[in-house]
RNA sequence: GGCGGCAUGGCCAAGUGGUAAGGCAGGAGCCUGCAAAGCUCUUACCCCCAGUUCGAAUCUGGGUGCCGCCUCCA
């Protein structure tokens, strides 16, 4: 069995074949540090952190390196807002970032360069792009031009003059600007409208708004300085980087001069993506990557989930506030990685409250899954679960523990399918839930323990590789929770035992107010066949 | 207008030539004084039309609908 990815460059299944065997260059393009993540990044970077993991559960070893753009007019906007620094804004919302992806668990990339970290790279790599006489400078900007790479729209499938009749659709209305030219956007501040907004310093990539271009489709390298923005000094004067050569340099800088996967948003395709191939192999004379992936979008009632839109969720906001579709609970954060994993990464997933309330119902039996051996390891003799030889079991796997990681790596081995790698991890789970529910009702397991051990172990390794997990927090106060059951014993044995004598006397209405008490307290009883009456805390599962 | 993608049950979603995984949500029954759990059963004309084939959700052609990119965007 071998590993097929989707390439985005040509567009088919391929093969997975490294560089150098065995190790793995990975690169994903990161955010702009100007605002709190949403549901889209949440999306993407649990997408690349699994597709990682998975590597590395394949026995990969992965070099993963993510950036931070750090420079950008958005970053200045939303300084000049607050009164603030770009550098200040940059560090808020990198702490932001860092603080949200831990609660996905999404592990830390190897290295996290920054475009401010990296002006060395970037000016050497315009350097070599003059000389190639691919760059040209043009009044303290420099400008790469697009005609002079062969190769350029290989990636996003796209020809020059094909988009050169569509931008001109797009582009024919110049005289919106006008009007608003002397209107500070001070002047509607109550305006929540994600419209647009024409007084923002960068005009919009107009061609004609733009004469030191030699061709529309030139992009800029490097920008020259505008009065009170940070800058930086370069042979072409004060200035700072323009957006896509920052990757080009911080992946040659990070990784070297080819890596073996490349991934980002779909959205990143055209041009980002398209420009980072033309800037590196223009200079190198090499593929830069050998794979392109690309994540599908996060939508909300069919239409792509972005800032520019304003229908956007941050992460914190769906995790932090009580939610009516989950009855005042709060979304669990594996909740949100499993909403992501249920779909292919590739297509785009719709983002509804229906979706969320089936999400946290499925981590719900996931996680009974996943905590089978806190809650049964007791009864089952599990009593090595700490030491060292715990999994020891698994040298001889059962055939049901061997047919789970066949099926699940057969499903991630396919462009890591996800979906169909989650279907095992249900089955698995479903019957440790059947499994615990026997033993709480008959006291007693109607399976090996053994057997139970293997598809216990197996169930969190595998979940293991999709980041799914019971976090430290949660799997604590499960215990706590039992522990406090065990405080409380004597007093609800003995209104079992007043409810025992109920029923023998056939007082039911009694026997059920003591039910119905107990109840309203989180102990369930469970009646047995031979007249004695066992209990358990916790009505909720399912 | 150009390029790319997607259409499977109430919702989500696998399956890429041999008569439909899984999740969520339902229904019926057995069991129970009532419960709880368990068990059994149960819900698909795979967007439409035509073609290839012994056989297609799966391949080919055409159509319809939706989405993304072409502008900052995960």
């Amino acid at each position: 069995m071998s590993l097929t990815l989707y390439n985005s460059l040509s567009r088919r299944k391929e093969p997975f074949e490294t560089l150098t065997p065995g190790r793995v260059l990975m690169y994903c393009c990161g955010v702009t540090v100007y605002d709190y993540c949403h549901l889209g990044h949440a999306r993407s970077y649990i997408v690349w952190d699994t597709v990682r993991r998975y590597l590395e559960w394949r026995g990969y070893a992965v070099q993963y390196v993510q950036n931070f753009t750090d420079i950008d007019d958005k970053i200045l906007k939303r300084a000049r807002e607050e009164q603030s620094t770009m550098a200040a804004v940059s560090e808020k919302y990198i702490a932001a970032y860092f603080e949200d992806m831990e609660r996905l668990n999404i592990r830390k990339a190897n290295a996290y360069p920054r475009a401010t970290h990296a002006l060395n790279g970037i000016q050497r790599l315009i350097h070599e792009l003059e000389q190639k006489g691919i760059a040209y400078a043009a009044e303290g900007d420099v400008y790469y031009s697009v005609r002079s790479f062969p190769g350029y729209g290989k990636l996003s499938g796209r020809k020059l003059d094909d988009m050169q009749a569509g931008a001109s659709g797009r582009v024919e209305v110049p005289e919106s600007n006008h009007p608003e030219s002397n209107h500070p956007e001070s002047s509607h501040p109550e305006s929540n409208h994600p419209e647009p907004n024409t007084s923002v310093p960068e005009p919009p990539d107009d061609p004609s708004a733009e004469p030191k271009k030699k061709d529309p489709f030139d992009f800029a390298l490097w920008k020259a300085a505008k009065p009170e923005e940070p800058f930086w000094d370069s042979p072409w004067g004060a200035g700072r980087p323009g957006w896509h050569i920052e990757c080009s340099a911080m992946v040659r800088d990070g990784l070297g001069e080819q890596i073996d996967i490349h991934v980002g948003g779909a959205d990143l395709i055209f041009p980002h993506h398209e420009n980072e191939i033309a800037q590196s192999e223009a200079v190198t004379g090499k593929s830069l990557a050998r794979y392109w992936l690309h994540n599908g979008m996060v939508n909300v009632e069919g239409e792509k989930m972005s800032k520019s839109l304003g229908n956007f969720t941050t992460i914190r906001q769906l995790l932090d506030e009580p939610l009516a579709i989950l009855e005042g609970d709060r979304f669990d954060p594996m909740a949100l990685r499993l909403f992501v994993l249920q779909a292919q990464y590739r297509k785009p997933i719709d983002f509804t409250p229906e979706a969320i309330s089936s999400a946290q119902i499925s981590w719900q039996t996931l996680k009974a899954g996943l905590t089978f051996a806190q809650d049964f390891g007791n009864a089952l003799g599990w009593t090595d679960l700490e030491s060292d030889d715990s999994r020891a079991g698994l040298q001889n796997p059962s055939e049901v523990a061997q047919q789970a990681v066949q099926r699940f790596q057969s499903s991630m081995d396919d462009d890591f399918n996800s979906p169909g790698a989650l279907a095992v991890l249900f089955e698995l789970a479903k019957e440790l839930r059947r499994a615990g529910n026997v033993i709480n009702h008959v006291g007693k397991s109607d399976r090996d323990a053994s057997d139970l051990r293997q598809e216990w172990q197996t169930l969190v390794d595998l979940s293991t590789v999709l980041g799914l997990e019971v976090l430290g927090l949660e799997a604590a106060s499960a215990q706590e929770a039992s522990g406090q059951a065990q405080v409380n014993s004597p007093e609800i044995e003995a209104m079992i035992a007043a409810r025992t004598a109920a029923r023998q006397s056939k007082n039911f209405a009694e026997s059920d107010r003591l039910r119905d008490l107990l109840k309203a307290q989180g102990i369930t009883l469970i009646d047995q066949p031979d007249g004695t009456t066992r209990w358990r805390q916790g009505s909720a599962r399912p």
